[in-house]
DNA sequence: ATGTCC
């Protein structure tokens, strides 16, 4: 009998994998017959592939347009949203108000709700895992005094805290760390570390209002898991992207998924709700810091991730920016969420419930009326220094960085009172109480003295 | 969103 190598296995239309080289041996060694190799090869044959399904299971429409730019904004998230609802896991889904595509079309827009069955896609909660936001009631206390205190205590812009400003990493954290083959990297862990109390860029803020209910003043901080985060997506990623290459190429790589019914995927399962376990403490340590520097005690503080996966049974919530509103995906005798607009709106807390056009969620901000660079374009004849100042009077409005991130002025968000229309329209939670805008910190542009972004340079 | 590529 002829020796067989690995190219006859590779025409036989076996992927090339690590199991190739034990098996060429067992059959040599034991000159099969054709017969007995096929029944031998049996074992390493990949289930059937899945086929990309022939319609886009139906979703929920929860956005309306008011003018020609969102209507284009509608279409476009419909038909991204179209592609990612043909992926073989999914049984359901929902846009929401503030939805806005992001990347290439078949990709979870921004404001995203996408219902899989015994399937964890990372391409569906992104690299800002777990991204949250958490509200601390400090009491009367004057909104001026929080502000000072926190642009002392926070950190924003890339990177971590230097060695001697790091927050205590709890051992017991650590050790979920390290019992997790996911999380179990030495690098990872060193970030896990530096990045505790910091906030990052883009559109993380801190904000400090006064609740319209009692006056009294709150603390809300929005961030989510910061490097350590980002570092598990992409270890998701690249662990999804084994698992479409065995069970359906035909699936977008943006949308690979981890069957949850494996080793791999009840490992991924636990990592989420261990980098969960870290972004509350990392919204924690700055509330904490805070209150603590201030002296005064906490009367209250709840949270809600925006940017998460959700389970119940073996369905899987990926939400992709938008609220939770399920009591079940809720942590545990939680009853209120919060929803932000933007830097001059009032941060709103909010009740409500599932229903089947919601899907269990609402949304999770304004949302871009423009892309950034869109935005900076269209401000382009005025000084940043003239629109920051129209935008925000009678705000205390500081940037990290110390220049002014154009993009996070209210003009780039949608309207704020639309989106709080189509909250009622499409029964998306009912708001209960406001804070009521002092002021907020965010980074800024910190890229903007950037050494590469200098003018005179190629 | 992400020490904007280990």
């Amino acid at each position: 009998m002829k020796k067989i190598d690995g190219h006859i296995l590779i025409d036989m239309g076996f992927e090339p994998d690590a199991w190739f080289r034990e098996a060429i041996d067992y059959i040599n060694e034991r000159e099969l017959t054709n017969e007995e190799m096929m029944v031998y090869l049996e074992q390493f044959k990949s289930p059937p592939q899945l086929a990309l399904k022939d319609e886009a299971v139906p979703f929920a429409i929860n956005i309306e347009s008011e003018s020609e730019i969102e209507e284009e904004n509608v279409q476009s998230v419909v038909a991204t949203m179209q592609e990612v609802m043909r992926t073989p896991t999914v049984v359901g889904g929902a846009l929401m108000p503030d939805a806005c595509p992001t990347g290439s079309i078949g990709t979870i827009p921004v404001g995203g709700v996408v219902v899989t069955k015994n399937a964890i896609h990372p391409g569906m909660h992104s690299a800002d895992i777990c991204c949250s936001v958490m509200l601390t009631d400090l009491g009367e206390i004057d909104p001026k005094q929080v502000m000072d205190i926190a642009e002392k205590v926070t950190h924003f812009g890339p990177g971590g805290r230097d060695r001697d400003v790091q927050f205590r990493f709890p051992s017991e954290l650590l050790e979920a760390f390290e019992s997790n083959k996911f999380l179990n990297d030495k690098n990872l862990i060193k970030i896990a570390r530096a990045h505790l109390g910091t906030q990052g860029d883009g559109n993380h803020f801190l904000y400090v209002g006064k609740s319209k209910n009692t006056g009294n003043t709150m603390l809300v901080t929005h961030h989510g898991s910061r490097g350590v985060g980002a570092r598990l997506f992409k270890k998701g990623m690249i662990t999804a992207e084994k698992f479409r290459k065995q069970l359906s190429k035909e699936t977008l790589k943006q949308n690979a998924w981890i069957p949850f019914d494996t080793d791999e995927g009840k490992a991924y399962w636990e990592a989420l709700q261990i980098i969960r376990s870290w972004t509350k403490l990392n919204h924690a340590c700055i509330h904490d810091a805070i209150a603590d520097k201030i002296g005064v005690e906490v009367k209250s503080r709840f949270w809600n991730e925006h940017n998460f996966v959700f389970k119940e049974g073996e369905l899987f919530y990926h939400a992709k920016g938008a609220t939770p509103l399920k009591d079940s995906f809720l942590p545990e005798g939680q009853t209120s969420r919060l929803i932000p607009l933007n830097m001059a709106e009032p941060i709103l807390i909010v009740k409500g419930e599932h229903t089947v056009n919601n899907w269990g969620f609402a949304p999770h901000g304004a949302g871009r009326n423009l892309s950034r660079t869109q935005h900076r374009k269209s401000k382009e004849e005025r000084s940043v220094q003239e629109v920051f100042e129209e935008e925000t009077a009678n705000l205390d409005i500081r940037f990290h960085s110390g220049e002014i991130d154009i993009t996070e002025l209210p003009s780039a968000y949608k309207d704020a009172s639309s989106v709080r229309c189509q909250m009622k329209t499409f029964g998306l939670g009912e708001v209960v109480d406001e804070v009521l805008p002092y002021g907020s910190i965010m980074a800024g542009d910190w890229q903007k003295n950037a050494p590469w972004k200098r003018k005179g340079r190629r």
